[in-house]
DNA sequence: AATCTTTTAATTGTCGACAATTTAAATTGT
DNA sequence: ACAATTTAAATTGTCGACAATTAAAAGATT
């Protein structure tokens, strides 16, 4: 939620982040027809702003758009997922790896506490706390990719492929067993990080990954191909 | 030339592209302001449109907006061509991983062949062949990209990225001395392929990566800090 | 009854005009 | 002459209406 800066500038910005959190939460369904003039009415403005918003819901690739014959929400299938997450094992892999040396130590401690809050959390309400699929920790990788100083890196992690990620939380069924696990890699990453071992904290990080990736196509590999 | 699709569909699309190729050569300085009325003219067409494209070329990244203030070219300073490259290496690195397993014979049969195009076209022109620098290059590398099967990475790599870099290439002095060990490298990564190395073709992609950026920062340290 | 053609409706693409905001210029005051 | 304030110009943001294209429905023909 700290993302996404919830900007409220020109109409077209309003209704960039209003249509990107009905298609990030389910609310619009994948693949469904986006009707210009419906979408103005319901959002109380002009079809000018809301195509302006389309065009860049289309660059940061959460529709697809096709001349002559509308947007559409992007549909999420089992490839797509996989090549996102294969991506993201490389991407914030790197961003680790460079975090270790980028990062000042107090922000490294401040990640630690991150981690605290986290675990408070899992423990008090018990059984929901699904963490490895909470938005919570999307906040640890977000910090990381923001101790890289990358700031290309930044834009593509955080505001295109994090959108597409939120998307698979969203239709993935959350399983609750990872929980730990993932809290505890949480750890073993800071660890690295605090001995400024970048080639370790990458490694780390991309099992991580890897491991979040294997907890989805086990928990659901009775849909699709 | 062949990466970016000229599709003619919409106006929008048609400004969005004119205006892409006026960014990449640099006919549109860097941070220059981009006036709607202006373009709109000089495109001939309404500013509508014109704003549709602005928008999309927002969102991959070659303009950069800002809310009742208009739109200007991006500046492509030392940091932002440095992040550039680090992502390109580890993006890059992959795809070369993928595409050792993905790739078929005949692709890279056809790759091996490209290769003896752009040997000859050196040969021939002698001098004036930068191949390092040159739009070729960037061909060898977009058919390693789509080798690796990963939709996603095709177009991070292809649609966003590859516009960047092509600026970097207008605005840095072409060094023709990279020429061979260019195209040595090149050859040494088809091998790994064939051999089906993905490991060894990740390694020689990133190091190929590095060589061209110490290049580009050798041959110009006199600019920017 | 099924298929092809024609007509109709709906949706997207485009333009021009007006309102709101920002930038530049001119004016006024010290 | 310099600074602050006010005024004017330019630019961006927004809307509504019309044209072009596509999708749907009605009708005709075999």
């Amino acid at each position: 939620m700290s993302i996404i800066t919830p900007k409220q500038g020109t109409l077209a910005d309003i209704a960039s982040h209003r249509l990107a959190h009905s298609i990030v939460t389910g609310e619009l369904a994948q693949g469904q027809k986006l009707n210009e003039a419906e979408l103005a009415e319901r959002f109380g403005m002009g079809r000018g702003p809301l195509r302006e918003a389309l065009r860049h819901l289309e660059g940061i690739h959460l529709v697809k758009r096709i001349p002559n014959a509308g947007a559409r929400v992007v549909v999420l299938d089992y490839k797509t997922r996989s090549d996102l997450y294969a991506i993201r094992e490389a991407l914030e892999g790197m961003a680790c790896r460079l975090a270790a040396t980028q990062m000042t130590p107090e922000e490294i401690e401040q990640l630690s506490r991150l981690l605290d809050t986290h675990e408070k959390q899992i423990q008090q309400q018990g059984n929901g706390g699904c963490y490895g699929q909470s938005e919570g920790n999307l906040d640890f990788h977000y910090q990381i990719v923001l101790g890289s100083r990358n700031e290309m890196l930044m834009r593509i992690l955080g505001s295109e492929q994090y959108q597409l990620l939120r998307m698979c939380r969203f239709q993935t069924s959350r399983n609750a067993q990872r929980t730990s696990p993932a809290l505890q890699q949480h750890r073993h990453i800071v660890e690295a990080l605090a001995q400024r071992d970048g080639e370790l904290a990458e490694m780390l990080m991309r099992r991580h990954i890897q491991g979040a990736w294997r907890s989805i196509i086990e928990s659901q590999y009775k849909e699709e191909a």
